[in-house]
RNA sequence: GGGGUGGUAGUUAAGUUGGUUAUAACGCCGGCCUGUCACGCCGGAGGCCGCGGGUUCGAGUCCCGUCCACCCCGCCA
């Protein structure tokens, strides 16, 4: 092929013994038995054996060059004995006598080995990404997420969607999350700000009749980070439709999803159709809007059947608007009293912030637990016709206001399923959660503020507007939810500047403030806009579980650390005054910090 | 901004109720070994125990402060 190498490192077969070779990558490893000395020679497509003996003039040398140099070599390629084939390596029947070799890449003692890959302090790891790189592992899993994105951009492609470009360099957006700005030189005192999504330009390539766009969108936001949520950029696979409605988007994701699951991983994936949960349902079932189906815990609501009753602690927070929600656990009956001890303790412990946990145990034809002799048979009755319940059966109890109760039952269920190792294995279990309020109410104050994206179009249009109690009014707003992962929010779009001004009106938006954070969109839509609507699922997450990560860092090649530097490149970091002279930017720094 | 966990050799960790010279594995350096593929064996070097202060005859260990990393909450329309 050229200088450095005839065949890469994953290449050669029984079918090339004989042959003179080149070959060229790092020192993998190394076993030097005095007179006979290994090299395994890495490079992105495989590993190959060389071998040399002591006869070879460069013996010595040889034998003290450590790991992770790039050598060239050229030798012959040889048979090995069948006993000593190596399986594990594509190349593992036939190894390269080295002849003459030399150093193309010295590497002076490294910081963390490359092999073994042995656990590292992910500080150091992003402090030498490179070497990090290196590794089997994440190597494998960027090569994951760039055949991802290829497949993406095909399956989109035959679709009939068309890929786009946005800008980078936007304007900074009124709503969401915090921006990262960008000081303009010629404008002095004014700022660009990154986008947060491509939200507003795809939908003006609607307005603009492109009918389908996607983009394989860079996205900045200025928060905090989380192990599923980098600091500061991210990337959607961001997509917008035109003349379509609700079902037309879900059909495209899941062709998408059901298809990409399919190709990279050898787990069961759900059939589209995706099951469809409303909002409410999602809520009042499992706590939150993005459960987890592997989990079989259903709860329910037993409000009712503890109103009044016997169990005074219950009835007394019922008067006072407490709700009561259930979960019965199958067979889980034979657990000891320390399980249960150990639940409540955690219940009520500063994390989960419960009053308390109750239960009941069927067992054996009884009811045991600590309330079981405070109920009525009455009441039981209605508990077991409620919860389904079969002999062996338990089920908690948690008491509290609405939205505590509901976020306590969420926590309770998840809690179980991992204890109770009732989690479904070695599977994706896809779900919708559609039919999002539009409006909800402050807790406090009681104003009425848009739940999720003003943009949503409202279900019903201008006549539910207008007619119909803002919090009970729906939004064409779902999102698309993986094994308790939310991977993306979409919607149908609000093109109708009328509407928009209704919606933001109830809201206490007037339409002056209304052209005034969104004038350009409004125009947009005065001159003749489809209906479209669209969605953005978070490519990193969806690498995350195709590849089984549980740390988004794992499928970024050059990911922040949790503080959002680059420890890499040493970002962000002071800049030359004469810089921030042309920005017309002078610096204040609080004070005990050292600018880093 | 708040909470949790952690910081000991190049790396990963152990270090007991405070008590002689701070351990081990891998890596590194030197030596032995002709079929290994986590090669094996012998020897050696390598430490601001995150940093600062305090208690004590004596601190890796206890106390206070501080810095750093990760996880979580807030935040992420």
């Amino acid at each position: 092929m050229n200088q450095y190498r005839t065949h890469t490192c994953g290449a050669l077969r029984s079918s090339d013994i004989g042959k003179d070779v080149t070959l060229s990558g790092w020192l993998h490893n190394r076993r030097d038995h005095g007179g006979v000395f290994f090299i395994d020679l890495r490079d992105h497509y495989g590993i190959t054996q060389l071998v040399v003996q002591s006869d070879a003039p460069f013996f010595d040398a040889l034998t003290h060059l450590q790991k992770e140099n790039v050598i060239r070599i050229k030798g012959k390629v040889e048979k090995r004995d069948p006993e000593t084939y190596n399986p594990r390596i594509d190349t593992g029947e036939v190894e390269v006598r080295i002849a003459e070799y030399d150093i193309l890449g010295p590497a002076e003692p490294l910081p963390f080995a490359v092999y073994p890959e042995d656990e590292v302090a992910e500080e150091l790891r992003l402090t030498y990404r490179f070497l990090d790189l290196r590794r089997q592992q994440l190597h494998r899993t960027i090569m994951l997420r760039s055949a991802v994105t290829a497949r993406i951009r095909e399956r989109l492609t035959a679709q009939g969607f068309t890929e786009f470009q946005t800008p980078i360099l936007t304007a900074s957006s009124p709503e969401g999350a915090r921006d990262f700005l960008v000081p303009s030189r010629l404008h002095p005192g004014s700022f660009y700000a990154l986008p947060q999504a491509p939200q507003q330009f795809k939908q003006l390539l609607m307005v603009a009749g492109f009918d389908r766009y996607f983009q394989i969108a860079p996205c900045f936001r200025d928060e905090d980070a989380r192990a599923n949520r980098s600091p500061g950029e991210f990337y959607q696979v961001d997509l917008e439709m035109a003349f379509v409605e609700q079902n037309d988007v879900f059909a495209v994701i899941e062709d998408l999803f059901t298809d990409l699951f399919a190709t990279f991983s050898t787990k069961r994936v759900d059939a589209a159709p995706f099951r469809r949960i409303p909002y409410r349902e999602a809520m009042l079932k499992y706590g939150t809007d993005k459960p987890d189906l592997r989990n079989p815990i259903v709860i329910r609501d037993l409000t009712d059947v503890f109103r009044g009753s016997e169990f005074s602690i219950f009835a007394k927070q019922i008067d006072t608007g407490a709700i009561v929600r259930a979960l019965p656990v199958r067979k889980a009956c034979d657990q000891p009293k320390s399980f249960f001890n150990g639940m409540i303790d955690w219940a009520t412990s500063s994390e989960v912030g419960a009053d308390g946990l109750a239960y009941l145990i069927w067992n054996n034809g009884e009811v045991k637990g600590p309330i079981a002799k405070v109920l009525s048979d009455e009441r039981m009755a209605q508990i077991r016709e409620a919860c389904e319940i079969t002999d062996g059966d338990v089920v908690f109890f948690v008491c509290d206001k609405p939205q505590k109760a509901v976020d306590i039952a969420a926590k309770v269920r998840t809690r179980l399923g991992e204890l109770l190792n009732l989690i479904e294995p070695d599977c994706f279990r896809f779900c919708w959660i559609v039919d999002y309020p539009m409006f909800e109410a402050d807790e406090v104050s009681g104003a009425i503020s848009f739940s999720h994206n003003p943009f949503s179009m409202p279900q019903g249009g201008m006549d539910a507007l207008q007619n119909t109690p803002p919090l009970d009014i729906l939004a064409y707003q779902y999102d698309i939810v993986c094994n308790g992962e939310e991977l993306s929010s979409g919607a149908i779009r609000n093109h109708r500047p009328d509407i928009m001004y209704k919606a933001f009106q109830i809201a206490g938006y007037t339409p002056e403030e209304v052209d005034a954070k969104f004038g350009g969109m409004i125009k947009a839509f005065k001159l003749g806009a489809p209906p479209h609507g669209g969605i953005a699922p978070g490519l990193d997450r969806l690498v995350m579980l195709l590849a089984d990560c549980q740390n988004l860092r794992e499928v970024i090649a050059f990911p922040m650390n949790q503080r959002a530097q680059d420890l890499l490149m040493d970002a962000p970091r002071p800049v030359a005054p004469q810089q921030l002279q042309e920005l017309h930017i002078r610096t204040v720094v609080p004070e005990g910090n050292n600018n880093r």
